[in-house]
DNA sequence: TCATCATATAACAATATAATTATATAAGCA
DNA sequence: TGCTTATATAATTATATTGTTATATGATGA
């Protein structure tokens, strides 16, 4: 399939943002369904603060979108980012993350708001 | 098309070395022709060291393959490495680099060894 | 309103990255 | 052999990145 080139350095951005595992296994997560900070905290048993500032970026480069639901954060791909399809490109080539997902569901540290 | 998923730890390690806008224009000359280190030198404009170390990480990773052909060495993309399909992915998100190559063909500064 | 939970931000420290300059190595040629 | 060209490596410096701790903000619920 031909792609839409966009320009290297965008390319480049995004690349950098995914060439960390921690955020790159984020949007694996985000790519299955949306997740509030606490829930991430608990996955990668990283502090607080290092999941909210990996966020961060995500967010700044516009790759992640927050929606507050009653006490939570929760965030989601933004699948209208320019670079949406480079990022599932991406993701279709590591494993599958709902594993990480059902045993927060078994530890019964799964947020549901609905 | 369904990959073959690679660790998470192995994507990134490659996202990240791609996430330089030097390193993954390289990748994008490689993904046309090979090159030799002087050509890179004049089309990026950059200190022959500069191009020498990102040559380096890229060989160390094992994206590259060097081939000394006289006083040259040529790199060249390594379509055997495991993560060759993410890379093709990739690059087919960026501009196609054949125009830095015609410069350098126009200018006279392009390296032949056939 | 006050305590608590969820999250963000600031300040800082440790480490990694990328470029430069200087120097070493290795091949080609007079 | 000695000079030149091509490339690599080492040392250094500047800057960026990532995590930690401490603190601020904002929503919920007693």
């Amino acid at each position: 399939m031909k792609q839409v080139a966009a320009s290297v350095e965008e390319v480049a951005t995004v690349l950098k943002l995914l060439g960390d595992k921690t955020r790159l296994t984020i949007m694996g997560l985000l790519n299955n369904q949306d997740c509030c900070v606490c829930e991430l905290v608990e996955i990668f048993q990283m502090s607080q603060p290092a999941i909210s500032q990996h966020l961060r970026k995500l967010k700044d480069a516009g790759l992640v979108k927050e929606t507050r639901k009653a006490q939570w954060i929760f965030y989601s791909m933004n699948k209208e980012h320019e670079m949406h399809s480079l990022i599932k490109d991406i993701l279709a080539h590591i494993p599958d993350q709902k594993e990480k997902l059902k045993e927060l569901e078994e530890k019964g540290t799964k947020i549901s708001c609905e």
